[in-house]
DNA sequence: TTTCATCGAGACAGCGGTGTCAATAAAATC
DNA sequence: GATTTTATTGACACCGCTGTCTCGATGAAA
């Protein structure tokens, strides 16, 4: 199909000469350009398709100075969940729009280069824009490489700086929020929460969330019911075990994301605590982890792949340009509460009420 | 650095005035090739160093019809931690050898094209190679999508039709048989095994490792304890119900993967039973899940990452690449076995010996 | 009828490299 | 010293497409 009877592929020239036209027509078509009459276009296209031509990526990219390429950077893939959802709805987007999408890594450990490495890499791939995820979002190094090279890019759920760039986002604040009034309203008084790192600016916004709605009841949150954690399941774990050790131990534990509430749930069994008769435990993110728990955990569904697909329109749309940047493009998606299993109302009330 | 004082990209044509030598032996000095002077490399080296020249990848890949691009086939990103895993191995080779990778995912659900549209993309894309993993690598549509696009491939860790490319692969069964060893020298007698999905070569593999480590201590294993599993934490939960209610229930489950493994714990906590303890439990891979989990998983570690490397390696030296296929080139990497807490003699055993 | 836009389409020069082949100089052979 | 090799280097034609500019034809306006 796309070879034609020597076995070479097929080019602009073979679809010019027998459609008994220019190359620039066929161009014209291909890139559905105006300036072609009707019959025309018809013909060439009913020959582009009856021979199965497909542009030449590179010479196209060579005259054209696109390249078709979004990359995606990150810098440690540890999140892999998250990773992957990026990727899924990065490649959406692009597969749309015929792009293709590149994975990058920002200064891996092993590379002498560096943030230098890092940068040559970004020069030769001539990406047309790449989109940036939290924390990498907010690495000054690699935001000045990123500019330097003179790349667009639009970043997600970035914590600062947030004329830099076009960004796409969603309120994490007032979804954590309303959890935390979710599990008031349930009857709970005793929430604790336990933080991510500093690098991640979603989870200062979850924590600012966390106590908004606590002073929305009129409390004011207690510091030792806010523990510190990594975003990672042993922290959770492990700031699990200290809450619960307090003289008071909280009834609810809300997790800064879906990792950490798998471990505040391990916790719970080494306590031979009954998740949720004992102790309410919800999360964030909505990641496998949190449908694979038992119980399944109650948290917050975060667009991630809608987010990445969002963020690669704008890029090929030509935000994330920098004339665009006297006014930054901005996209907000929404969240989703979804309510599993592991929340339920606290059993001095639940004894209450049964 | 990368560009001249009017802005505009270094190309090789500056560098050949700069050097006073002709643009061929600029492009032989980038290149590496031979025939140019010592004196003449060194004095355009120094300039391309200076100037930070990086050769234009669309150009290069225009006229050497090489495009610098490997890409990596998925079919669902389910497995997310192995996805990830796979691409760091696979950036780092891609990285080292100046090459990029790109991600791509056959047949989204959501594309019309199907298979079709998956043809398109790679011969738009003009890979250079592309690696495939399970169970992308034995689905017998894209592999013919992949030999109709001409590209050169390699499998890691293919199922079947060994001869039909260059792979990559460890000994599933081996490690599978050792594992189950190791449990029957603790003391085990009654070892039952969570399968995987059938289209995953792998989990057969693991399968038949656990069968013949029995057979070689002389007993047969019993069809009751193999029980059904796809890979997911869920029906790791749900295998374990089922063999926990069994007249005579196992004293160690030994889960094809993590993750099911970590579905085996939950399912032991719910029948009230301490791991180690009560039950032993081993899984394979060694995904983060199993560090994190509580207690932490007796695994066997599957380099992953290395696999992918040793893919993409292979097919930038040239192997996938038919004029090879005459002898099908292999490579084995090794697994480790990581002794952690999920695993412990059968109590009845330690009970004798306390 | 003449004059201009306007539209459709083609000619042609790049884009920045690589591949082929010829040319020249230096070294080796007889 | 003449001739053959061998090592360096350059000239130049592509690679397949896009951007710019030109040109002829057609229809409307003058």
């Amino acid at each position: 199909m796309q070879q034609d009877e020597r076995g070479e592929p097929v080019t602009i020239v073979d679809i010019a000469r027998q459609a008994g036209v220019s190359i620039k027509t066929v161009s014209r078509v291909i890139n559905r350009e105006e300036g072609v009459g009707a019959s025309t276009r018809a013909r060439v296209q009913a020959l582009v398709d009856k021979l199965g031509y497909r542009p030449n990526v590179s010479a196209r990219s060579l005259s054209s100075r696109r390249s078709y390429l979004i990359g995606v950077i990150f810098m440690r893939v540890g999140a892999y969940h998250y990773v992957g959802e990026v990727q899924v709805g990065a490649m959406r987007a692009c597969r749309r729009a015929g792009y293709h999408l590149v994975v990058e890594q920002a200064q891996p450990p092993e590379a002498v280069g560096g943030v230098q490495g890092f940068a040559d890499v970004l020069r030769d791939a001539r990406f047309d824009g790449v989109v940036l995820t939290p924390p990498t979002c907010d690495d000054r190094e690699v935001l000045a490489a990123i500019e330097a090279a003179g790349l667009p890019y639009v970043r997600i759920a970035p914590h600062r700086e947030f004329e830099r760039s076009p960004y796409v986002f969603m309120d994490d604040r007032q979804a954590a929020l309303e959890q935390t009034l979710r599990l008031w309203d349930m009857g709970h008084r005793r929430i604790a929460f336990i933080d991510g790192p500093d690098d991640h600016g979603s989870a200062a916004r979850r924590r600012e969330g966390y106590v908004a709605a606590l002073r929305e009841r009129g409390v004011e949150p207690r510091p030792d019911w806010i523990a510190k954690g990594q975003f990672l399941s042993l922290s959770g774990f492990d700031a699990a075990e200290t809450l619960l050790r307090l003289p008071e131990p909280p009834t609810a534990i809300f997790a800064a994301n879906d990792e950490m509430a798998v471990g505040v749930l391990a916790a719970a069994v080494k306590h031979g605590l009954s998740v949720p008769r004992d102790l309410s435990v919800v999360g964030f993110d909505d990641t496998p982890a949190a449908e694979a728990a038992w119980p399944r955990l109650t948290t917050i569904h975060q667009p991630t792949a809608e987010m990445a697909e969002a963020a690669v329109e704008m890029l090929i749309q030509g935000f994330g340009d920098e004339r665009h940047r006297a006014r930054v493009a901005v996209r907000q998606l929404d969240y989703r509460h979804m309510s599993r299993d592991s929340a339920a109302p606290p059993r001095d009330v639940s004894d209450r009420q049964g």
